[in-house]
DNA sequence: GGGCAATGATGCTGAGAGGGTATCGATGGA
DNA sequence: TCCATCGATACCCTCTCAGCATCATTGCCC
């Protein structure tokens, strides 16, 4: 009792000829018949009334052919998927990207993948670089989009830009016309920054300019986001080192580019050997650098 | 391809463990990879990642997987449906009877016999006697409630209660008060009636009450419904011969014995041989005579 | 009414699908 | 390094399933 035995069932109820419905499914007479009669037995129900003169459907037959063409829809449609989702046409994609990247390169990734690939239903997921590698390593993300840290041998990345870090302070601030500031013009202020669990790399980035030139920040306020950041030195609850791609979104803070400032590294990471030929599409824009060509 | 490597595949999936799945299909692990391996190959697509160590699927795999469950689940329900509809507990019976029996006959039979095959889609079919044997005979219902007219040897029918000829006459009409009355009663009264082709028993009847006292009806309306019958009569239109069960629906009317009235058995008719078994409660309940307990 | 054509069922046969046993090869842990 | 685990492969056997020939029934036509 298979989706075999159901063709034949359907061929049958369509010409109500076991000869026709026999040379359709490309086979002779005899086994044909048998092979319907073999789905009544499994079944336990007579599914046409047969004479010598004219085949008719029970109405279980009818109920079943009913139900029948939808199976072998189904069945069909799930093979097709399972080739589309293979040839990285249909399926899903679960991209994950750093909160403050929203605003600058992903809509233009996005705009251009769905261009590319539009029956791929894309995961849009906002989060920190630390549950982005985390999760893509746990198999829940297909791609990420983040600092380029130290690169792990179960993750491919490419380069996707480089940003760098500036100083941001508030509108009408000391600092704020400065051509270039050093750490010890911050001795005393109030420094802003994301805690390491959130972000390693920028955290680094940011202990690693001050400590360059022999000082610590003297960080006192710790948000997740960067965009929090902006907005408490808005406020005027501190200063902040940055990535200078996101400076711009908020009207009320200044950058001020650093001394040496350090070279922050964006990079899309996927699982090493995925399987979700989705992906390809994504890589392929960001290695080809087309992805630019999209206006913000 | 077919559903048997459906089910292997979504074991295999649900285990991720070969050894394990063969057993869940009773079957050893060499064959179970050769057809899971078998799958792959049909579908073009590699479903599951293999190594040593471990399965994990694909994404056309998890894709597959949840297309498969639906497929399987869908070829599951049909065969149970099959066998239910076989059984009379599932499926349709299309009813067809005589408008003015869906006052009084009708909805008594309804609720008994959805209280006995609550599954089962019951269309009701209100239409006039003519068509309800040619429907019949056609296929397009499954019982019909009607006159009993000649018996028709590809109907099979089972009595369900005698309707008798009565005359209706407005309120306030000379005849209203009458205990019996003859055909001459009714000389130069005009007479409302339903035409042959609308109902061949019922003209028949009312033709030949006339003709067995010598006379004839001047029948000078012709609705095809009983119950516009009773509004003419009641707007003072004319007179007119109508199955004693239908009076009482109309305050404005009154009925009259007719003397020698002219008996209507009502049958309730099935095409000989009907394989639809939702249909024998309903013959049952007619044949014992039960649904003259379900309250009017 | 008898022959005939059409149609579904049945008996027999052969090829192949599918499952079992034994075993191999790879891999990770003790 | 040895061993346990696990999927793949080789080989064999059984049984399914399709083909061929034929039968049984039935309606049609001369």
């Amino acid at each position: 009792m298979d989706t075999r035995q159901m063709r034949y069932f359907v061929a049958l109820a369509e010409t109500l000829h076991f000869g026709h419905a026999a040379a359709r499914m490309n086979m002779t007479q005899p086994p044909f018949s048998r092979q319907i009669a073999a789905l009544e037995r499994d079944l336990g129900v007579q599914l046409v009334e047969r004479s010598s003169r004219q085949v008719v459907l029970t109405p279980a037959g009818e109920r079943f052919l009913k139900d029948s063409r939808a199976v072998l829809a189904g069945f069909d449609s799930a093979c097709r998927e399972a080739r589309l989702v293979a040839e990285g046409l249909h399926g899903e994609l679960r991209f994950g990207f750093m909160m403050h990247a929203a605003h600058s390169i992903v809509p233009r990734l996005v705009s251009r993948y769905v261009a590319l690939r539009p029956e791929v239903r894309l995961t849009l997921v906002e989060t920190t670089p630390a549950e982005i590698a985390q999760r893509l390593l746990a198999g829940e993300l297909d791609a990420g989009l983040s600092f380029g840290a130290r690169a792990l041998p179960q993750l491919d990345s490419l380069p996707v830009f480089t940003d760098r870090l500036c100083l941001v302070v508030p509108k009408g601030h000391a600092l704020a016309g400065c051509r270039v500031v050093q750490a010890q013009d911050l001795t005393g202020l109030a420094v802003i920054a994301a805690p390491a669990r959130v972000s390693p790399t920028l955290r680094g980035a940011v202990e690693g300019w001050f400590a360059a030139q022999g000082l610590l920040p003297d960080i006192r306020f710790e948000p997740q986001l960067q965009t929090t950041i902006l907005r408490l030195v808005a406020a005027g609850l501190g200063v902040a080192l940055v990535p200078a791609s996101i400076v711009g979104e908020e009207a009320s803070v200044r950058a001020v580019p650093l001394e040496a400032a350090p070279e922050l590294p964006i990079v899309l990471s996927s699982p090493a050997g995925s399987h979700n030929r989705a992906l390809e599409p994504l890589r392929e824009m960001i290695r080809d650098g087309s992805w630019r060509d999209v206006p913000a």
